[in-house]
DNA sequence: GTGAAAGCGCTAACAC
DNA sequence: GTGTTAGCGCTTTCAC
């Protein structure tokens, strides 16, 4: 590699060498002292500190990780690193790793398959010592086979693989199963959703619970009023008009926090009043749904402790006692009442 | 480091001289088929290349980066990852350093100049090749002093240092002055402001475009209608609170996104209607601004942009020909007129 | 075009 | 307690 910015200052920076010949004592006896290994007089620590002081010595982690076989590295791996949803679990779970002493390196996969695959090679060349992840398409058996060639401690994020491994996820399941519930209890028969992909679990969960709920209510499902897809805003808005500016329209919707805003501007457009109109709850609570007028009924959970959770469970495997089964971790879900549903208007069954 | 995981396995991985071995070549051979190296015999490539695929040979990257003092890897530090202004950036700079192989590791400094001391020791100590960072407060001459002596390249994101240094910065104050004029054109002469510290850039700058253009028109400037400070709604609601709820009160609010929310509440619970009653502008487009009825005005810039210019800085220092001085960098902010300002109400003045 | 050997900076096992 | 030494896995002269 061309570096030419430290070239130019020709510039190097002591090794653990010069200060044991600087303080007048061996190699080992630094490395014990830089590392609080017991066993050094402190006259001899002393005389180590002063020299390494003097030549602003910094030990070479690169060199302890070759050594050591330990980077103290995890990696991260999230479809998109500035979706809200996922910033709130990722800097909890930095924040947790922090405190371990660990390094998070963090990649977009764009959720992408293909890409995941190159970063989890990346990952392997550089030896990192754990690995929190979504994963694209649970579906693609390639990421499984790799994620067990990689021998280090692996967390999945809100997703599941038929492979014994460690998770995390929010109960959408029952998120979502409350949500509809609630809907159909003051009267909807007609309940639309837009939310993301069947191929990862927290679309599955939600699907799961929308079924279930109409099935305990005995309500009919229309296949057509849900939708499973991207979670931009400009697919919910698409999804949304196409849904509301149909025959027999739905007179509530449920959707991601991400298409949301998509669903309220196509509820707009068509000049809809919620909840007069429309009802709305919200999978995710953002201060958009605060701030909406008025504001969103949602299901709520804490991204936070997500992130925190899976952190825990890596560190566990990094430290804690050896396990021989894979731990699954599941958060709940609430619904948090606000005033975007109210009971459907007879003029529009 | 006791990692049990792994050795519970008894797993090795393939070195390169196991692969040299099994092709019945030497290690100088192997290490330039890895490497892509000119001149080896195709005969010999093949042999190379079979041994590594029977091996499942992964090159060692932290031995590569021992030897060659490269890690191929930039540290990033921003106050709070989960910060929206700060995910769009972050997550096109990874995107623009991934496309030229570097991996981003992401920390969190939470405002603190003592935590980025230590995570600035920190990634020192593991021979990053360069790295972005924001600066809590601008005025604290450690860091300056420590970014010296890191001798890597840096670019700073929205932050100035009296040193010598790459940086890449919104315009905020032509954005302010902009959003300032426009509300002293309508009629307004009682403006608050509520946004970041002027520790640091941004909040400095939009003082400064807030201050000018009240010269500009003439109008008498209330200290007292403007305030710096955290970045929290809860610290937005709290400070126009007490600008609204006391004799005199403004007429206009301009606001950080992050504090924005705040602002609305408190104009909510004091009854006040936008935009009759009070004119909102935010600095920081978020959905929330689109989202709001009415919808916000607001000085609005890319993010994205800002983090794709401090990676292409960050790379033409790595890679590209010596630069002796600097560059600064400033992206434009543009004014976004939507619904939320009208002229002030006679009767409120 | 290929092999041999030195060494990047460090830790840990072993002598003393 | 402290010094000596081997070697982590790789790249890169330098001979041939």
């Amino acid at each position: 590699m061309v570096n030419d910015f430290t070239a130019a200052e020709t510039f190097r920076r002591a090794t653990i060498r010069e200060v044991a010949r600087l303080a007048g004592v061996s190699l080992g006896t630094v490395s014990r002292v830089v590392n609080d290994k017991s066993s050094v007089r402190s006259s001899m620590r002393a005389r180590v500190l002063t020299a390494m002081e003097e030549l602003s010595y910094v030990p070479d982690a690169v060199a302890q990780s070759l050594r050591t076989q330990a980077t103290w590295t995890i990696g991260c791996i999230v479809s998109d690193i500035a979706n809200p949803l996922f910033a709130g679990a990722v800097s909890a779970a930095e924040s947790a790793l922090n405190e371990a002493r660990y390094t998070m390196v963090l990649t977009a996969s764009h959720d992408s398959t293909e890409r995941e695959l190159q970063i989890l090679t990346l990952f392997q060349r550089r030896r990192l010592d754990g690995l929190i992840m979504t994963v694209a398409r649970e579906s693609d058996p390639r990421v499984p086979t790799q994620l067990r060639s990689l021998k280090m401690p692996v967390v999945l994020l809100e997703r599941a693989l038929p492979i014994e491994i460690d998770a995390v996820a929010t109960d959408h399941y029952t998120g979502a199963y409350h949500a509809i519930r609630y809907l159909l209890t003051i009267g909807h028969r007609r309940i639309g959703m837009i939310t993301v992909t069947t191929e990862a679990l927290p679309g599955r969960e939600r699907a799961r619970g929308y079924r279930q709920a109409h099935l305990d209510a005995a309500c009919p499902i229309d296949e057509s009023l849900t939708a499973h897809h991207g979670l931009s805003a400009e697919y919910g808005s698409i999804a949304a008009h196409g849904l509301l500016s149909g025959r027999n329209p739905p007179t509530a919707m449920l959707a991601g926090a991400g298409q949301m805003i998509g669903v309220i501007r196509a509820a707009r457009s068509l000049g809809l009043e919620v909840p007069r109109d429309l009802s709305l709850i919200s999978f995710g609570d953002t201060e958009l749904c605060e701030i909406h007028a008025p504001p969103l009924t949602v299901v709520r959970w804490d991204h936070r402790h997500t992130g925190q959770a899976a952190a825990g469970l890596l560190l566990s495997r990094l430290s804690g006692p050896r396990r021989e089964h894979a731990l699954k971790v599941l958060l709940p879900s609430e619904l948090v009442l606000r005033h975007s549903c109210a009971p459907p208007q007879a003029s529009r069954t």
